[in-house]
DNA sequence: GTGGTCTAGACCACA
DNA sequence: GTGGTCTAGACCACC
């Protein structure tokens, strides 16, 4: 079943986090279509939040066309994604462990997360505008 | 001249990407004691958002004690922030070019930015929980 | 529930002296931990004051780490101040009592408010300077 | 020659307290009419301020009748007020001092700046509204 | 309904 | 001119 988290201090608005992580989710394979989500009462339980905030997320998951409630069952993961051949899953696990690897690297050089998110964020923006 | 910039659509509120612009300047060095930001009238007319809405960072910012509004003169960079040794330096552009490298290969592989975004946030995600 | 008050034509902007008065309030434990401070609209209605304003002021306490905001609850006391035990109560009370009989000689030998506060803040000064 | 401080951090426009001293002053008979105050730039250059806040406080002081400026001499206190008979003068030293014996009392006590504050404030406040 | 962000514009304090 | 306070009112996020 998939996990919901909070990422506090960012300053993004929770409903709006829960939906971020399910349009990732989606992107990397983990949830596919069809896949349930956990029911809002699950997950407000589990954030300790109001269910009223996780209503507005699944509906603006569903508004954006990435899920579909259907009363009395749940909310489920729609929309055809085509499925990743072997050679794309391969490919991604070897960037996500270079990319694991480059963390490593990081800390041991002894950046701490804030240093570290510094360095992703500008780069990352500089990368962008280069590519754009 | 330290120049703001907004990344539109994160949901993060406009006064809060200042807030965290300069902290991440901050901590690659990119700012240093003493350095005067941009007036709050400057900032405004360049992002074309209200004065306040830059006051409202720059208070932001003294409360963090990052900086230091001085009527009639402007806003500074305070704090001591020992200086980065040579070495240091070095190790971060080597870590910045290594990320560089990472995300063109990505791009190689066909990630779009979304994918790109995806892989990022939760491969941190997981460093953050393992090295908790 | 907590009420505030207006100290006019002291110089103080009007957002501070409510941040002063909730300070206050808790270091004489007339607020502790988890106590609810009036509604920002009922603090607006009351003083005649624009809500803005009344909002600035629990943000400055919620910086000093003394209130925190809850959206859709109010904003409450927050951080633990030891209980005071009773013989410091009725040490305090002791204290208030002689000087209230302190202002009330004052009042006797014709002193006027200005210059209560003139002796007053004069010799707060002198003290401090000689403890320090 | 009279000497201004800054009591910093309690929110007043430095060039009120400068007005506000010269009225304790005064009412204290600490300065008298005829007493001259310190020229613009000394006030400046020993509280590090601009000399244009101090003028703003003289103006103002020549405002509400307390002091006039004589160009090329000075600033004098201005106004006749009545002497204070001896008994007077013996009756407020009496206070002062009692109101020393109440602070050590207070600091023996166990109570740091911050508490003595909140009491005075508070204990002030409700004899003010008992004598009005 | 409760806190919070943003805008718009007046006015003040400081240099 | 530069930071800062206050007002007024719209809109958003959370309960």
């Amino acid at each position: 079943m998939f996990e919901f988290r909070f990422e506090s201090g960012s300053g993004v608005p929770p409903y709006l986090q829960l939906v971020h992580q399910v349009e990732r989710a989606v992107r990397l394979g983990a949830l596919r279509a069809g896949d349930r989500l956990p029911t809002v009462k699950e997950v407000a339980e589990r954030l300790v939040i109001n269910p009223n905030t996780v209503l507005k997320a699944y509906r603006e998951l569903d508004h954006r066309g990435l899920a579909k409630g259907r009363a009395g069952q749940g909310t489920f993961i729609v929309g055809e994604r085509r499925a990743m051949t072997k050679s794309d899953q391969a490919r991604r696990a070897e960037l996500r462990a270079g990319l694991e690897a480059w963390l490593t690297e990081a800390r041991r050089a002894g950046l701490d997360t804030g240093e570290i998110d510094a360095i992703l964020s500008t780069v990352l923006h500089d990368f962008r505008e280069e590519t754009k």
